[in-house]
RNA sequence: GCGAGAAUGGCGGAAUUGGUAGACGCGCUGGACUUAGGAUCCAGUGGGGAAUCCCGUGGGGGUUCAAGUCCCCCUUCUCGCACCA
């Protein structure tokens, strides 16, 4: 039954299942052809389901895969859930079901929305983190890990927040709040899982050399490990048999170093606080202890700085001075050494402390005005016996040189990056795969105990005591280890453990043997593109560089990074509308008119702005809708034509008519409106069109472009141009149409199979060659000539394309208005060869 | 405060990287076909102007035959980091 208008309904669902039936993105086992891994950052999925800001990456990735199929290239493109969270665990207690149901539930929801996109996942690879299937895995290479002395427990001052009633990751933690849901945090000490990372810090960082990220997150990342040089110096303490050591990284400063400063909780201040300062002390470090995370941190480095006196004094090795030993937190126990010496001449908080306390202030480096503030410039150093003259640079060797000398010191390396807390108190969450015995030492299972499954339980929250929730299962954490009593680790892994290695474990989602097979591993890896937001920058994509690394150096995969190429897709913003007060309102239930807009019913004025989408926030658009009312196809287009991809750009609904509206022209070009068969306006023949085969060509040349370089807007509107031309043409070759469909195919896949079967063809469009451009087609035999004089357009001519500069320039200078505005002498004359003259004249 | 990026019609955005600014789309205006159209097609659409002209890429200077593009200064916005010694 033909059909002869472009019914999206029915046509999308139709090609849907053909995929699935023929399996049709199966990943092939060919492995003669180049590969190609193109992967999306995982969602979790939750409650809410999809809108239409989600989808922006997947359809980018999903047209570069399509293109790479038809390419000649393997493809893998796969999806899975990120599907253990603290989402799923409020949503069951709400619900009182089950975190597994909820997830599973929310899994469906998002899979079926994906689904309605035509998105070519091999879903035969589908995984998600919360299957034990996939979490067994997740605690082998924990194991690794641990076995390598990576992991450990510590009791360390963690991010606790008590609304959640869990740790948080210090990454997870700004201004004192929770990231996600703004709860506050304050400090606990707890003893904690901690990995390593701080010794991989130089190799993450090296390795971002080489890799194909926006340099800005890569910027994030260095930002983030925070490498920086300087030297550990040795401070005595006077009358005592200990001493302070400082990290700093102007040891050039030395000279000027007026006394000292430690972080309340170091370790020393118990012993060399004298009692006549005790009291104050004390109260002081209580003082530091009650205050929040935001108080201390995200003050800036002229801040108004507090502190007392510990009594105790230290020698300067380079000045052989006394200088006092203060408390301050503006000193951070957990960088360096938590102590530092100040040099409030050079230092901004040093000089601010000073300032406050009264401290002497020594200049050692020439420049700037002492009276008003520190000088943090270069300059000459005085008052710094062998260094005076020396610049900073060279004072610093000097000094280390003579530190090391001397014995008062080494030069180092610090890193700002912290170890990572890997431990949470929650229920939804990998177990470690460890135990206590009675002794209280921890063991870790054998391979053969995997997987430490989840307990069932009927209450998330953490115990009476303050234990987590797993503490709750006795029989399931009361067990044994090598005969001996023990007791189950009750802390869970974080949201990160799941999505740190799961592009490895879709090389091989169903053999459970084996994490993943070595000879996918070898194929596969690593992967050549991943497409996700920008939030990820440091998180994620800091910790998943760090288990592949250690996984690299294990000998578990052959490519030191996993992430050959990174792109950002931007976030997709609405308008939002609100009244005086604050309530939103939702686009359909307000209406503009002179110039502002108000409520439909209550004619309260709201106003407008643009934000993030949001249920809250009554502005978010469903990508079911979108594809109910115009079709997929038409959503895909859409999502990619807004702007460049890594931009944020603004949603309007009206943008997803204009799409329908272009693949409603392409659909009346090939298929006649009467029969359902070939439009009349095809032919078999060979057709003289230079204009038209030029713009198809164009667009071959733009969209097989736009698959490395990810500039989908202009390949599409290049697409557009093509379209306008065969409207506007008589007659359309059917090989120039063919061509065409094959090019659109990436980006509107049904109707691109659907016109494809109506040309006459068998097979899917997903394998069919990838057109080639011509770029003698790209030549015009004509060119317009712009022609100016003293740089101001006079006259456009147009001229053969194989015009001489002496024909162009005559030809220019022939032209009626050119000659009015050609008095005087002709001074020089420009000629940029198919583009312009530009006559100079007196 | 530090670091990175951005600013182009009513709107989203193009511009071979120094060479006709505004491609393509939205919106808008007019027309055609229509019982009707929120469908389709055609024409127009940066501002000013009768004009073959003038002005115009956040603001100010500069380099150049020629600047959205390069250099200097400023403004605004977005993102990241924020007492890391």
């Amino acid at each position: 039954m033909p059909m002869s208008r472009y019914e999206h309904r029915a046509i999308e669902p139709r090609w849907q299942d053909w995929w699935e039936k023929h399996k049709t993105f199966a990943t092939a086992t060919d492995r003669t052809r180049p590969k190609y891994y193109v992967l999306d950052m995982f969602p979790y999925p939750s409650g809410s389901g999809l809108h239409v800001g989600h989808p922006k990456g997947y359809v980018a990735t999903d047209v570069v895969a399509r293109a790479k199929r038809m390419m000649g290239f393997n493809v893998l493109r796969v999806m899975g859930w990120d599907s253990f969270g603290l989402p799923a665990e409020r949503q069951a207690m709400r619900e009182g079901l089950h975190p597994r149901d909820i997830t599973s539930r929310n899994i469906a929801t998002f899979k079926g929305q994906l689904r309605q996109l035509g998105l070519s996942y091999d879903w035969g690879r589908e995984l998600a983190t919360s299957d034990e299937r996939y979490y067994r895995w997740t605690q082998w290479i924990f194991a690794r890990l641990y076995e390598k002395g990576l992991a450990y427990q510590a009791e360390v001052p963690v991010n606790w927040c008590p609304a959640l009633g869990t740790v948080l990751a210090n990454e997870e933690v700004k201004d004192g709040v929770y990231v996600e849901t703004g709860d506050p945090v304050e400090r606990r000490n707890l003893k904690q899982w901690m990995f390593r990372i701080t010794e991989y810090a130089e190799q993450l960082l090296d390795g971002l050399e080489g890799l194909d990220w926006p340099e800005g997150i890569k910027d994030m990342q260095r930002n983030w490990i925070g490498r920086s040089e300087g030297a550990h110096i040795r401070f005595p303490i006077k009358g005592h048999d200990a001493h302070i050591e400082v990290f700093t990284t102007r040891p050039d400063t030395l000279f000027g170093g007026t006394y000292a400063v430690l972080a309340p909780e170091h370790p020393l201040v118990e012993r060399i606080t004298t009692e006549a300062q005790r009291a104050a002390v004390t109260a002081y470090r209580l003082e530091v202890t009650h205050r929040s995370d935001r108080d201390r941190t995200g003050a800036s480095a002229d801040a108004e700085k507090t502190g007392v006196w510990t009594g105790a004094t230290a020698i300067n090795p380079a000045t052989g001075a006394e200088i006092p030993i203060w408390i301050a937190d503006y000193v951070l126990a957990s960088y360096g050494t938590g102590a530092v010496f100040a040099c409030p001449a050079h230092d901004e908080r040093d000089y601010a402390f000073a300032k406050t306390f009264g401290l002497p202030i020594v200049r050692v480096v020439e420049g700037g005005d002492l009276a008003v503030e520190a000088w943090t410039g270069d300059g000459a150093h005085v008052n710094s016996s062998f260094l005076d003259g020396m610049d900073i640079a060279a004072a610093k060797r000097a000094m280390i040189a003579w530190l090391e000398a001397q014995g008062h010191g080494d030069g180092t390396v610090q890193y700002r990056l912290r170890d990572w807390l890997f431990s949470r108190q929650r229920y939804w969450g990998e177990p470690f795969p460890m135990v206590f015995t009675e002794d209280g030492e921890a063991h870790l299972l054998p391979d053969s105990a995997l997987p430490v499954r989840l307990p069932e339980l009927d209450e998330y929250r953490p115990t009476e005591d303050g234990q987590p929730p797993l503490a709750r299962a006795a029989e399931w954490a009361v067990t044994e280890f090598e005969g001996r009593p023990a007791v189950r680790e009750v802390n869970t892994m974080p949201q990160w453990a799941g999505s740190c290695w799961y592009y490895l474990r879709f090389l091989s989602p169903n053999r459970s043997d084996v994490a993943w097979d070595p000879d996918e591993e070898d194929y596969w890896m690593p992967v050549d593109l991943y497409v996700g937001g920008a939030e990820h920058a440091v998180l994620h994509l800091l910790y998943a560089r760090f288990w592949h690394k250690v996984l690299y150096d294990l000998g578990l995969v052959t490519s030191p990074e996993p992430f050959k190429r990174l792109f950002n897709q931007g976030m997709i913003h609405a308008n939002s509308y609100r009244d005086e007060r604050g309530k939103y309102f939702y686009p359909e239930q307000v209406e503009e008119r002179d110039g502002g807009w108000f409520v439909k019913e209550s004619n309260t004025p709201v106003s407008t702005r643009l934000e993030k989408m949001s249920k809250s926030r009554y502005n978010v658009v469903n990508p079911d809708d979108m594809c109910e009312q115009y079709g997929a196809d038409a959503l895909r287009l859409y999502e990619l034509f807004m702007g460049p991809l890594e931009d944020s750009a603004h949603w309007e609904t009206s943008g997803v008519a204009g799409t329908r509206r272009f693949l409603d022209r392409v659909w009346r070009l090939v298929v006649d409106p009467e029969s359902g068969g070939l439009s009349a306006k095809l032919t078999r023949d060979k057709l003289d069109n230079a204009e038209l085969e030029r713009a198809l060509h164009a667009a071959i040349k733009k969209v097989t472009e736009a698959i490395e370089s990810m500039k989908f807007n202009t390949a599409i509107s290049e697409m557009m141009i093509f379209i306008n031309e065969a409207t506007k043409a008589e007659k359309v070759p059917v090989a120039w149409i063919e061509d065409f469909v094959l090019i659109l195919n990436p980006f509107a896949p049904h109707l691109a199979e659907e016109l494809w079967r109506v040309l006459g063809h068998e097979a899917s469009t997903a394998f069919a060659a990838w057109p080639t451009y011509d770029e003698a087609k790209l030549v015009v035999n004509t060119i317009t000539l712009a022609v100016q004089v003293n740089g101001k357009l006079r006259a456009t001519l147009i001229l053969p394309a194989d015009v001489t500069q002496e024909a162009a320039i005559a030809a220019a200078r022939a032209d009626e208005n050119v000659q009015r505005f050609l008095q005087g002498t002709v001074r020089r004359e420009i000629y940029v060869p198919g583009r312009l003259v530009n006559i100079v004249a007196k």
